[in-house]
Formats: structure tokens, sequence, C-alpha cells
DNA sequence: CCGTTGTGTCCCGTTTACCGGAATGGATCA
DNA sequence: TGATCCATTCCGGTAAACGGGACACAACGG
């Protein structure tokens, strides 16, 4: 049937409940891309959940600014030259993003095991990009957008760590420090003395403390100044990965932390 | 040097007379873009000519969204995954992108052997499209959303060739050079000298390098000001195609690679 | 021929989120 | 230490987005 709501419900509540305009308009754009063909309006609306008015003017902008076309003949919207040509300027200009990523690459292919290299946001954990190892067995963990709580995986212990005194307190007087298995740690007195192993050792482990029967380990990228500025980690089920082999890992993946590190100015 | 003023005041009058905040924030995302690096605030100020709280709203509306991210350690902004997903599903399904099937489609039916489409993403390769020719015997490679190492087919050695001096260099040094078959080029001072080869000659070849058996031609896709944006490869069968018979489809795929071009904006 | 249904477009009063000058915070360098 | 530059936040005024609803228009079926 033609009743196929272009099979993209999971967007939809995001994009409804977004406050800002822009954010929303962009959302439709998304959603009108990922059809891969002529979109109406109607079918907008329901992938979409927005207002009819709301979507027709967001595309009458678009289409007036060049972003969006009309169907030759139709009244479904296409893709248009201005977007098209945007899109290619996108993929165009990921240089330093295809450094880190290939240093990534290669450390993944040489220990044959998932990493990823993460940062800290506004006290949560974010991934900056993540190789997975070719293993049937994948850990299917928020990407991009999505954040970790940090006191629970390698990378956000060791990042947290690494932060500067007064916003290192801040923070973990802030943090809920929710259990998600029986390792996890949830004492806030046990959690700094281990930051503070952390920083002596210059690397951190997650003994299957966020999801059980995975391990991690994580390295600090520093700047030149010497500022701890993101994490490499590598990741695994522990079935093929114990904990042991992992940090066996770390010259390794210091070794890539220092490239990675004069990536960044 | 660094006093470049991102070249863009042409964009500059359109964005700052913009009335709709949309419209607005969507011209900043293209002349971040358009840099191709990490930019600041103030280079955006100076670039699009808007008041400084305005540009910092919309940066960071986009960065919470992930469509933005900061340089880890600076301030700078960068493209976010989010983002790059984007321009890679517009430029799957855009409508130019009917035309170039229709161009790649005429191409496979003249030569009958399978043809691709293909860019650089963060230093991988990936297929924008491909058109299998009807032949029982066929290569099934990571379909849509996977990527290939560039080191070793055509199309990858072709678009490494012509990506500028430094940030080849740069990648060249960082890559694995994964070996795959024993004719696998692993030898990084061969790989280079190889992709001198090819801006010489105005196209590539892959002789089994990647998969025993298999045998591809490339040549570059060029838009309007000449810089070498895409690839277009046949690939074959070598006990049906053998690389002599492959190369004398170049001035074929030459010409399709001239047309598709121009579908580039 | 005329309802009916499924569309796309427009109007307009309400409200909300954007605007941008100015003040604040936080680096870096002398 | 103070000067300077730059990113970030504040805040009151206002313009722009919002969305219910009405209207046009086509494609059908009775």
């Amino acid at each position: 049937m033609s009743s196929r709501v272009l099979s993209l419900s999971a967007e939809s509540v995001e994009i409804a409940s977004e406050t800002s305009s822009t954010l929303k308009a962009f959302g439709v754009l998304e959603v009108l891309v990922r059809a891969g063909r002529a979109v109406t309006l109607s079918e907008l609306m329901q992938a979409t959940e927005l207002p009819k008015p709301t979507l027709h003017r967001a595309l009458a902008l678009f289409e007036e600014a060049g972003f969006l076309a009309r169907e030759p003949g139709g009244r479904a919207y296409i893709i248009g030259e201005r977007l098209s040509r945007f899109a290619l300027d996108v993929l165009r200009s990921d240089g330093a993003a295809a450094e880190r990523r290939t240093i990534l690459r290669r450390v993944v292919s040489e220990i044959t095991e998932t990493c990823n290299l993460a940062v800290l946001k506004k006290g949560a954990l974010v991934y900056l990009d993540r190789i997975e190892a070719p293993w049937p067995l994948r850990l299917h963990l928020p990407e991009g957008g999505d954040s970790l709580p940090p006191h629970c995986c390698a990378s956000g212990k060791l990042l947290l760590a690494h932060l500067a005194a007064p916003e290192r307190q801040r923070l973990l007087g802030l943090m809920a420090l929710q259990r998600f298995t029986e390792r996890t740690i949830t004492d806030r007195a046990v959690l700094e003395s281990e930051l503070d192993r952390i920083v002596n050792v210059g690397y951190a482990v997650d003994n299957e403390e966020y999801v059980l029967g995975v391990a991690c380990v994580a390295v600090p990228v520093r700047n030149r100044h010497g500022d701890v500025i993101a994490s490499i980690a590598v990741q695994g089920a522990t079935a093929r990965l114990p904990l042991m082999r992992a940090i066996e890992f770390v010259p390794r993946l210091r070794a890539a932390a220092a490239q990675i590190g004069s990536t960044f100015g």
C-alpha cells in the first residue's frame, strides 16, 4: 500500500517536541532527505506530526531560498540545487575529522577491538567518533548526539579525573551516580579515590560497571599544552576481551592518543 | 596566512539581510562548511556580518542538536556527526542523484559492466550510487552506509591522488595500508608514486588489490572549477574483464564523468 | 451533475522565542 | 599584574512563528 508512513515515526517525536523553529525546520529536511524520493506535504505531516501551516511555512521558506524545489509537474518537494551543493561542501570539508578517524581506524585494525574517541560535554560523555571491530557481538550505544553518564565508563571516569579540582568537585556534587550493575560505583568517596588513582596510573578502566559483560580501558588525549581534552578507549565483551588483556593495549592506545592530540591545533 | 577572512564576503550581504532566523542560521552553516576547517565565532562574525549574540545562539543551537561540534580543547566549531550523515543522505537522494543514476545506467548498458560513483568521506570511500551489470557473477561489497579503505581500490586511490598536497601527506602518513591480497599496495612510498602517476595519466586502476579476481578502473569527476569531487569506476571479474580491456573504457567513462560533473552545481 | 474526501494554501489574533546592545566572565600575553 | 581580546550571558522590546480554522481545488463515486 501507499500508506507507508515513511517509516520514520521514531524521528517524529523529536521534531514535534522541538522548541526552536530552526531545528524543527532542519528536522523536516532530514525526514524529507531520508525518504529518498519526492515527498508531499501530507506525508511529511504524518512523519513529523507537525501542524500543516507550520510545515507549509517551513517548506515554502526553503523553496524560496533554493534549498528545496518542487517535483516538475507535481506538488511534491525534492532537494534543491542549493542544498545539494551544501551537502557536497560538507563532505569535502572534513579534513581534521578524516585524520582522527584514520588514526582510530588503524588502532582498531591492529587490535581488532572497538575503539572510540570521546569528550566531556556539559558533564556528560559524548562520542566524537567510534570504529567498530568486526565482531558479531556488538554493543549498541547511543551514537553521536546522545550521551552517557560519566561515573560508570572508563572514558567518563578518565575525563572526570583530569578536570580542574574545583570543576571536578562541582560535577561530583551534582551527579546522581545511578547504579547500572552491581559493580557501578555509587559512593562519592569511593569514586573520588578512584579518580585520584586514575590520574596516577594514567589510564582508567570500566570493569562491567555500565553493562555486565563489557569492559573498557581509556587513556587521555592531550593537546600541546598537556591539557586533557579527550579520551581514547577500547571496549569489548569480556568473554573475548577480559579486562587484563584490554589493559595490555594501553601502550598502543597511548601512541594513538599522542597522534590524535597533535591534530588539535 | 591565518589572516584570511574566509574570503566569503559575497555571501555576507545575503545572510545579514535575511529576515528569517532559520535561513540566517542556514547561511551561517554554509559559510562554516565552505571554510573547510574549524572556524571560530569571531571569524564567522566577519564573514557573515551578523551580531555576536545572534551567531552565538545559532551555533549553540546546532551544537546542542549535534549538527555542529567543538574542536576539543578549543572553541572553534566543526561539522558534527549529524550534519555529516545528513549531507550523505542528501547526495544520495537528490533529484540530481536521479540524473546521475540515469547517466550511470547508460554507461552500464553500453559497456555491460558494473559502474559506481563514489566520494571520500572522512578519509574512507563511500558509494553515492552503483549500477550492477546483469552478469551472474557479482561482487558483494559493503552496501549503503559502510565504507571501503581507499588505498586498495581504483576510486579510492584516484580520490586520494587529487587531494591537496598537505592533506594527502597527512592521510598517507596515518593510514594503515592493510593487506587484502598479494597485490595490495602496503608500502607508503610505492603508494605515493602510484598516486603521482594517477594524477599524470588521469585515471586509476585496481589490479586485484582488494579482491582477487576483481579489477577496476576509475576516472575523476570534476565540478566546474575543475576540482575533483567524486569518481566514476568500472569494476568486473577479471575472467570476463581483464584489466587491459577495462582500460579501454576510459574514454567512455570520461564522457560520463563530464556529464555527471555538470550535475554538481 | 453534485456531494464527498483528500489535498494544498491562506488569514489573523495570540504568544513566544528571537534580537542585539551592553555587561560579564575567562583566557592569553606582556 | 594589568591590558586585551574573545566567548558567553543578560534582558527588555518587538518582530516572527504558531496553529486553529476557513477556503480553494482536484479526484473520485454516486
